[in-house]
DNA sequence: TCAAAAGTTGACGTTTTGGTCAGGTTATGA
DNA sequence: TCATAACCTGACCAAAACGTCAACTTTTGA
């Protein structure tokens, strides 16, 4: 995922042993870049960020911008595949073995948690998909299909083994998807519905807490342990 | 919401009786350039479409679009008007005479519809607040809460009614809007989530039917055809 | 110590783009 | 018919934005 190939290459830091905690200039650079370009592109789109704009933002001059990474749009396809990493690890706490409502309960958290740590990740995402997913690359799709697919399946068998009532999965992924990310990507409307100026931790929870309430009950899924109450970590 | 004041006065078709359909002109051209620029607005972003792009797309030529909007960003502010409008639209199913579960339903069924019917308006109204809500005037997001405060009231007096079981009426809103917006706003991912190539009216009718289930279920609704007349506004 | 590699940067070139304008054509209404 | 208003448009401009470059400084490794 770094600049370009020719540049990675030459990162070869076998042939450079001096620092072990390897804090090279490179690194750090291409992290503020990264970092500035993605609060940016999260909020403008690719095509209202100017790279003037990540140069400053990142401390930069614009030409040293360039000496990282040959392009705009290479920086913003670096940011898409960090991206995709983050979105499976919510996912993956949807396992068979679980309990389906420990595991739902599970996912959900997760799942807020990280829209709200990265925010702007996450904002981003949504304003690449809203325009089409014009960068996604077709592994990414494919492996986006896979990922949901599997974990239809293990919705599906809970729902086999009766533990809970048989709904379109498919859909309640896209309910719950839908519902977790809203706090992050629709921040000012999310802020409007609540009343507040800001969303804060304590709303997160409490979001948690209502979806999975609803989703839960919603699917008729059977809790097995009397107690199991609320939601916490 | 048209072009700009002195335009718009000259309009006058009081002393204008030739035509009774009233064709304008100036009616016809400008919403070809308000479509074709709420489409590429909605794939684009305001910075992403260039106003020769509108031009093209609406058949005319750029200087002619210029004629009837002073500039791009008059182009843009009208349409977020019209979104708005629409916006309130589904909400009007939530009154507090109606049954719960029937004005929950009706509700989600519109909100459903509305983004499938008009679907870029929907991408382009996510697409504002995505990024902060620039063009939303104060007057816009003081209805848009009011509104909402509004309808969390009647939902609010089903629950003091006992015909629903007590939730954060707040965070249900957002988990609609959230699911209901999902299938326009994020299609690609909608698909990929389906595993389809092109969202249908099957689609959404099924989408509808899994999202009105489990929020019903899951805010324990009472379907009791007998009372829910206690609350006369 | 020192040459080569890595990193930095101000200034520049080219293209794009929002917006303007002067002058043309068509519709209107008396 | 004809004056006026509405409408249309090719050509143009200044600002901005992407990307380049050559020269400069710092770090590296032997």
């Amino acid at each position: 995922m770094a600049a370009s190939m020719d540049q990675a290459a030459r990162k070869t830091r076998a042939s450079r042993p001096s620092k072990d905690v390897d804090e090279r200039v490179r690194d750090r650079s291409e992290a503020a870049i990264l970092e500035a370009a993605g609060e940016l592109f999260a909020r403008k789109g690719f095509d209202g960020v100017r790279i003037a704009e990540i140069a400053e933002r990142s401390g930069l001059p614009k030409a040293n911008v360039y000496y990282y990474f040959p392009s705009k749009e290479d920086i913003y396809k670096a940011l898409i595949g960090k991206l995709l990493a983050g979105w499976d690890k919510a996912l993956e706490e949807l396992r068979a073995d679980r309990k389906p409502a420990e595991a739902l309960g599970a996912y959900i958290v997760a799942k807020l948690e990280y829209s709200r740590q990265f925010g702007s990740e996450s904002r981003l995402f949504a304003n690449e998909i809203l325009r089409g997913g014009r960068f996604l690359s077709k592994a990414n799709r494919d492996h986006m299909r896979a990922m949901t697919r599997d974990k239809a399946v293990v919705i599906e068998s809970w729902i086999a083994a009766g533990k809970m009532s048989p709904i379109s999965v498919r859909h309640v992924f896209i309910m719950l998807w839908g519902a977790t990310q809203f706090y992050a990507d629709f921040e000012v409307l999310a802020c409007d519905a609540l009343a507040i100026k800001r969303i804060t931790k304590k709303d997160f929870d409490e979001a948690a807490a209502t979806i999975t309430a609803i989703v839960l009950r919603g699917c008729n899924v059977v809790e097995s342990a009397a107690e199991a109450r609320s939601t916490d970590t």
